[in-house]
RNA sequence: GGUCCCAUCGUCUAGAGGCCGAGGACACCACCCUCUCAAGGUGGAGACACGGGUUCGAAUCCCGUUGGGACUACCA
């Protein structure tokens, strides 16, 4: 099959993504967008029970502030609308409808605690347990009682029991021996659509020719491709992605804590950073290249370089990479991203001084987050030195702080390069290296130990400021 | 239990029979730079799970073992 590549990521309304599946539709997106291709955003909500609007949306915002567009979805529409599957109802009881009608599927009046004993028995026998395929050969005199008996009835695929082989574009050949894959429910009792129905149906409907997923999917491959074949349809073909595993090497989950992007996003990790790492979580591109851009990455992506083992996701090389983005982001941009996490801190922002700070800060975050602590000095004068912060000052020599005030003060002009002379000739009169000299200034102006580079720190400060809190602090 | 997937430094990976006495990155350690903190630079330690084959030759192919994981739902 030639023509236009396209893929979808299907994700169930969980509220923010999870990384794990963040990266699914990173892939997903980059195989589309390497190809050329059209990427499709599909709604998995069937199951209606738990599915809320605000965790709908947050799927949304999620994959939009990645920077991962779709071209057919949830608020840009498309020729194979609706896109949620809780609007396509009628479709799929279209299709259960046809498969019952030409034998592809048939009515199983078996109830769950049937189903349950018999398969506990199978247990016991030491047979796999699964559908035994009981009402797949009713007679129609039996079937005719149970419906007069008013039992409920669910429809059940009649999967083909011949062997099946996928051809994984990750995985390779994948094999099931004959009998394995047992009939499955496509409507449940009370005729709402199940998981394997509707993928099957939406794929197949929307013209999907590639499925990247996770690899807990793989065994529902052969499913898929029955029903679809069975709808009359050209199954897809599938990349089936392994698993992204927490700490303690178990599949991501809400166990692991915050996992979500939106997680990530609030800790002050920058886009860029997470679809980067999130790539080379299970893929790299051949050569030592870490730092590649969205653009980059498309260029070279490649399914088939997708590695067939679980990758643990590392907070520590997100975090190196995240400063590494920092480092190349222009002024502008940088401090419109800290402005969020300043306010956040209640600091009140002068943009024009946050951006000036910009240079002196940028290789000193690791995330946005540290934005507050780094830059509190410039926005705000509640100065109350911290322990630390203290104890250099105590330990400071009598007069010392007044005399930088005295050495500040007297500058002609209020520059770094001016200031740093001035507090080199405070240190030598004292017999202070720069080390011990300057900390004290330090401490009573930025009320810590630690703070950007001094003297760029107090010209941004402005010398009103900056006395004032010698003053203070002498 | 059955079926399937997986197995290179602590972590992410390169490696598709000889180029591997295994390369890169994060983390770690040391040193350098240095006004604090970072960033940066240089160097170091650190891995082919195990056992059998196949082959002149195996991290790479085959089989088994062990260990992880998924699936085995009227979840997705």
């Amino acid at each position: 099959m030639t023509g236009e590549v396209r893929c979808r990521f299907a994700p169930a309304p969980s509220g923010s993504l999870h990384v794990g599946n963040a990266r699914t539709a990173l892939f997903s997106w980059l195989w589309a967008r390497h190809n050329g291709g059209a990427f499709i955003l599909r709604v998995e909500d069937t199951d209606a029970s738990r599915v809320t609007e605000e965790a709908f949306r947050g799927v949304l915002d999620d994959l939009r502030w990645l920077g991962l567009d779709w071209d057919e979805g949830p608020e840009v529409g498309g020729p194979h609308g609706p896109y949620r599957q809780s609007e396509r109802r009628s479709i799929y009881q279209e299709a259960a409808d046809r498969l019952l009608a030409e034998g592809s599927a048939y009515r199983c009046y078996c109830t769950p605690e049937e189903l349950e004993v018999r398969n506990r028995e199978a247990k016991e026998r030491g047979d796999p347990p699964g559908y035994d395929g009981r009402c797949r050969t009713l007679r129609d005199d039996e079937r005719v009682a149970f419906e007069r008996e008013g039992r409920p009835s669910t429809v059940r695929f009649a999967m083909p029991q011949h062997a099946w082989v996928v051809h994984d574009l990750v995985k390779g050949e994948v094999g099931w021996g004959e009998g394995q894959l047992r009939d499955f429910v496509l409507l449940r009792s009370d005729g709402s659509p199940v998981f394997l129905l509707a993928v099957a149906v939406d794929d197949l409907a929307m013209g999907v020719t590639h499925v990247v997923r996770g690899d807990d999917l793989l065994a529902s491959a052969p499913r898929n491709i029955a029903v679809i074949e069975a709808l009359g349809g050209v199954a897809p073909a599938y990349g089936h992605l392994p698993q992204v595993v927490g700490r303690d090497r178990r599949p991501l989950s809400k166990r692991h804590g915050s996992t979500s992007v939106e997680a990530f996003r609030e800790q002050g990790f920058v886009a860029e950073a997470l679809v980067n790492y999130l790539a080379l979580l299970g893929w790299s591109p051949g050569d030592d290249r870490e730092l590649a851009p969205l653009p980059e990455l498309t260029a070279s992506f490649d399914l088939s370089r997708v590695s067939n083992n679980p990758a643990m996701f590392d907070v520590e090389k997100l975090t190196w990479m995240n400063n590494r983005y920092l480092q190349t982001m222009d002024d502008d941009d940088l401090a419109a991203r800290c402005v969020h996490f300043l306010t956040e801190s209640g600091l009140g922002v002068d943009p024009v001084v946050l951006r000036r700070a910009m240079p002196l800060v940028r290789e000193r975050m690791k995330t946005l987050a540290e934005a507050p602590d780094l830059l509190r000095f410039l926005f705000t004068d509640d100065i109350e030195p911290n322990e630390r912060a203290r104890a250099v000052l105590a330990k400071a020599p009598d007069g010392y702080v007044r005399g930088a005030a005295d050495a500040l003060g007297a500058l002609p002009s209020w520059d770094a390069a001016s200031i740093a002379s001035a507090l080199d000739g405070l240190a030598e009169g004292a017999g202070l290296n720069r080390t011990k000299g300057w900390q004290p200034v330090r401490a009573a102006v930025t009320g810590s130990t630690v703070s950007p580079p001094l003297p760029e720190s107090l010209e941004l400060l402005g010398a009103d400021r900056t006395l004032a809190r010698l003053e203070a602090a002498a």
